[in-house]
DNA sequence: TGTACATCAGTGAACGCGCGTTCACTGATGTAC
DNA sequence: TGTACATCAGTGAACGCGCGTTCACTGATGTAC
C-alpha cells in the first residue's frame, strides 16, 4: 500500500521540472555541437548559472541526460519541419522539407539541429537500453513526417520518410565534415536537387 | 648543405615503418569501432603487443594519427569497393557499389567499414587541421569511384559519387544505431532499393 | 675476425589534468499547530 | 498570526579513475677500426 501525500516544498511546484528541462536543452545543444564526451556536466550546469553537483538530484547518469537530449533533440527538428512544411504552398511540403533540412542554416547550426546527423554513429556504439529509446524517438519523428511523403498505406510513408531523412542527414554530416565553404554549399544545394527528384517532386 | 647518410640502425631497415603501419591499421579498427575519445593509445599499443611510452617514436600526437586513420580507411573502403565493381558484370558496377556498400556484412564491421559513416560527425567537430586532411582523402576516393557514375565530365561524375556515397553513409548509421535487427535489414534493403533507382541503375 | 662504441625502437614509471560521481552541508520556503 | 520544524534544490570540496604525454633507461644490432 502506498501512500502519495503532497510533501512540503520549498520550491515552487513546478520549479524542479522546469530546471530538469532546461539541463535538457542545454545538453542537447552541447552534446550535438561538440559530442557528449567533450561536454562535462559542470559545462551544462554552468551554462545553467548552477553548479555540477546538483546534477544528480534530476538524472541518475550523464548516460539517461544523453538519451533524452537525443529525444529533445529530435522533437524540435521535427517542429521545426513541421512548421516548414505547413507554411509551404500545398504540394510544395516535401520540397519544404528538404530545403530546410539541407539548408546552409541548418549546416551552420549543428547545436539546435537534426540529433540524427550530429550523433548517431555516437548512438550506434552506446549500449542497448539508449539505442532502444533512440529508435522509438526516431520512430514517433517518423510518424510525424509521414504525412508529407507519398504511399498508399502509413508504413510505405514512414519508409521513405526514413530513406530520405537519413540520406539527407548523411549528405549534411559531409557538408560539415569539408572545411571549404564553396564546397560545403555546393554539397548542400546538389543534395537538395538530388533528393527532391529522388523523392519525385 | 645537408647530408644524408644512412645512421646505424639496430632493427632491419623497414622494421619502423612497419610498425607505424600496423598502428595506423589498429587505430582505424579501434577508432571507428568504439570512437577515437574510448580508445586509448595504450589499447592500440597493446593490440600490437608494445606499450604505450613507444608510441610517440611514431606520432607527435593522437590528433596525427587520427587522421591517418581516417586515410587508411578511405583507401581500404575504396579498395573494397572499386573490387567489387571490377567484378560486376558490365553495366552492373554501380549496382555491386550500392550493394556492398550496404551490405549486412559492411553493417556488421563497422571497425572495418566506411570512415564517412563510422567517424564523420567527429570530424566536423574537429580543428580545420584534421578537416583539411579528411576532405583531401575524401576528394582522393571520389575521384577514384567516379569512373563507375554516368556524367559528362569527371567533376559531374565526382558529384554524383559524392551523393551516393554521403546518402548511404547516413543510412548504414542509422541502420547501426537501431536495436532491432528485423528493422536493421529493411533499412539496408530499402536503401539499396532507393540508391539503385535514385542514380538511375 | 674481434672489440668498442653509437643508435634508437621500445619500456614502464610518473605527471598532470579532466571529469563523473558522491556527500555533508546550506538556506529558502512550505507546513503544522 | 506567529513560531518551530521539515524538506530538498542547489553548493562545492573531495574521490577515484582514465588517459595523453614525457622521460630516463634498456638492450639488440649495426658500424668503425
Amino acid at each position: 500500500m502506498v501512500i502519495i501525500s503532497a510533501p512540503a516544498m520549498r520550491y515552487p511546484a513546478q520549479h524542479k521540472q522546469e530546471t530538469r528541462e532546461r539541463i535538457v536543452r542545454a545538453a542537447a545543444r552541447r552534446f550535438q555541437r561538440q559530442g557528449p564526451e567533450r561536454t562535462a556536466i559542470s559545462d551544462l550546469m554552468r551554462d545553467l548559472r548552477l553548479t555540477h553537483g546538483g546534477f544528480y538530484r534530476h538524472f541518475d547518469s550523464k548516460e539517461e541526460l544523453f538519451e533524452e537530449a537525443i529525444e529533445h533533440g529530435l522533437r524540435r527538428v521535427s517542429d521545426r519541419l513541421a512548421a516548414a512544411a505547413e507554411q509551404a504552398p500545398p504540394g510544395g511540403e516535401l520540397k519544404a522539407l528538404i530545403d530546410t533540412y539541407l539548408s546552409p542554416e541548418h549546416c551552420g547550426d549543428t547545436a539546435n539541429g537534426c540529433p540524427v546527423a550530429a550523433l548517431a554513429a555516437e548512438v550506434a556504439r552506446t549500449p542497448a537500453g539508449s539505442r532502444r529509446v533512440f529508435q522509438r524517438a526516431v520512430r514517433a519523428y517518423l510518424r510525424r513526417m509521414a504525412r508529407y511523403f507519398p504511399g498508399a498505406t502509413a508504413r510505405e510513408r514512414e519508409r521513405r520518410a526514413l530513406l530520405l531523412f537519413t540520406g539527407m542527414a548523411g549528405t549534411l554530416m559531409m557538408a560539415r565534415a569539408v572545411t571549404d565553404q564553396g564546397d560545403r554549399r555546393r554539397i548542400l544545394a546538389d543534395g537538395r536537387a538530388f533528393y527532391l527528384n529522388a523523392v519525385g517532386g
